[in-house]
RNA sequence: GUGGCUGUAGCUCAGUCGGUUAGAGCACCGGAUUGUGAUUCCGGGGGUCGUGGGUUCAAGUCCCAUCAGCCACCCCA
């Protein structure tokens, strides 16, 4: 029986939940080739190091949450749990470091092995874009904005905030933990056991902690503000800039932290409270250090990633499903026809329906079922007079058109109303 | 990985103090209606009560374990 059931965190997507995933995926292809952003796709695939060295050894994703597989002798893959460092990695394999700037989009599976809940699986799916060789804040703009008009296409800006902070250069970074670090070491008697690790192993999580305790120690630990460079303080205000003249609102979230280590300078979220625990929608940042930690020429980065589920989840309506037309024959004499009508009329660019067995009864029901706009009914007498009963199912409005003009007629069908003059 | 809640038909759920053939609605299939679906009426199929042990004369019901989902933490999209 345990075999029958799906790997835990794992789900299968039938047509329903399909549809809701491919709408999002294509409203965001869309969106993003707008801006540029190209889909591309890498391997699920990647040796394990690809990860380790980019994500941090420290963070809980390379930690405890990849899928691993040891190869050979001395070689280990991994299944990949965000898309990032592949797209990095296939810049440098590819050598496009000529062909800078480089944009991206992809859509695909990422894996991760936590425990599942709603909004969080083990096999979940992401888009993302992302943009190499841009060092200006111009980037981050762009990059945030494109985020943000799928959002809004997608019909969810009013349930979503964004969340904005810088993590500075590395200089500013280095100074703000050495800080941090000497501030909660001297309070570790008062923090909670996870920011005691959390001290160790990322200490700038500490400022994200939920527990009660922490937030008061958290209260009085030097902010970030007096640690920026004055380059980083720039680049946050020319980010900030060019988000407010595009329109696009965004709250200050000093304690916003991204988890991996690739992060620097712009850091942003955009969160929603409808979805429990598992807030985040799509979340980002700059890389500048990214591709140099994989061994590439420096080269600047920014991007993000959201979560197809937790979209897909969000929207408000369910999106239409094609409405074919359903091709009912009465008879085998018919049967026959309609085999190749279905064939023609599909070359022709329609969808039909074409049931396998029934009569007309069995055949109306199955059309109604499917969801199809029309029917198209051919018995004895139509067949010998070269004509085909199309019947609207939504009005139940009915006439009889000619076999030769039915493709122009099908072009032309939105429907008939039920005080159509035709019928 | 930690803590908690929940698993009865495809779906949503009922099932008394442990008591003998486990129910309903929706869905599905067939018929009323052999050239007309969506309404209506009649009939039908479908369950190893998540799984495995245990207690008991008797377990869907009690106990243990396990698996899965959900909630919070952790973390993240």
């Amino acid at each position: 029986m345990s075999s029958l059931q799906p790997v835990r965190g794992t789900h299968d997507l039938l047509p329903d939940a399909m549809r809701c995933h491919r709408h999002v995926v294509e409203t965001a292809r869309e969106i993003a080739e707008r801006y540029g952003y190209l889909l591309m796709a890498t391997p699920v695939l990647e040796f394990t190091e690809v990860f380790k060295r980019t994500i941090g050894e420290a963070t809980d994703i390379v930690n405890k949450e990849m899928y691993s597989f040891a190869l050979g002798e001395d070689e280990s893959i991994t299944l990949r749990p965000e898309n990032t460092a592949g797209v990095a990695r296939a810049f440098l394999s590819n050598g496009l470091a000529q062909d800078l700037p480089l944009k991206y989009f992809y859509a695909g599976p990422m894996f991760r092995h936590e425990r599942p809940q709603k909004g969080r699986q083990r096999q979940f799916h992401q888009i993302g874009i992302e943009l190499f060789g841009v060092a200006q804040p111009a980037g981050d703009v762009e990059v945030i904005a494109a985020g943000a008009r799928i959002l809004e296409e997608l019909g969810l800006s009013g349930a979503i905030t964004l969340d904005l902070n810088t993590l500075g250069d590395q200089k500013s970074r280095q100074a703000y933990r050495g800080a941090l670090v000497d501030y909660f070491q001297a309070h570790r008697d008062r923090l909670s056991e996870d920011s005691l690790m959390r001290l160790e192993r990322n200490p700038l999580r500490i400022l994200d902690s939920k527990d009660k305790g922490d937030r008061i120690v958290v209260a009085d630990a030097p902010s970030f503000d007096s640690y920026l460079t004055a380059e980083a303080q720039d680049f946050f205000a020319a980010v900030k800039q060019g988000l407010e003249s595009l329109g696009i609102a965004y709250v200050l979230n000093p304690r916003l932290v991204r988890g991996l280590d690739y992060y620097c300078h712009t850091a942003f979220e955009f969160t929603t409270d409808a979805l429990g625990a598992q807030g985040t929608i799509m979340g980002g940042g700059r890389y500048d250090y990214l591709v140099q930690t994989m061994g590439g020429p420096a080269t600047p980065g920014v991007g993000w990633a959201a979560g197809i589920e937790r979209l897909a989840m969000m929207l408000a309506t369910e999106p239409a499903a094609l409405r074919p037309f359903a091709l009912v024959p009465i008879g085998s004499a018919a049967e026959a026809r309609a085999t190749l009508l279905a064939e023609h009329l599909r070359r022709g660019g329609f969808a039909v329906d074409l049931g396998f067995s029934g009569n007309l009864r069995k055949r109306m029901k199955r059309a109604d079922k499917i969801g199809a706009k029309a029917a198209l009914i051919l018995g004895e007498d139509e067949l010998v007079q070269e004509v085909i009963v199309l019947r609207d199912l939504d009005s139940g409005v009915q006439r009889t058109v000619g076999l030769a003009s039915l493709p122009t007629e099908l072009k032309a069908f939105a429907s008939f109303a039920s005080d159509d003059p035709a019928a």
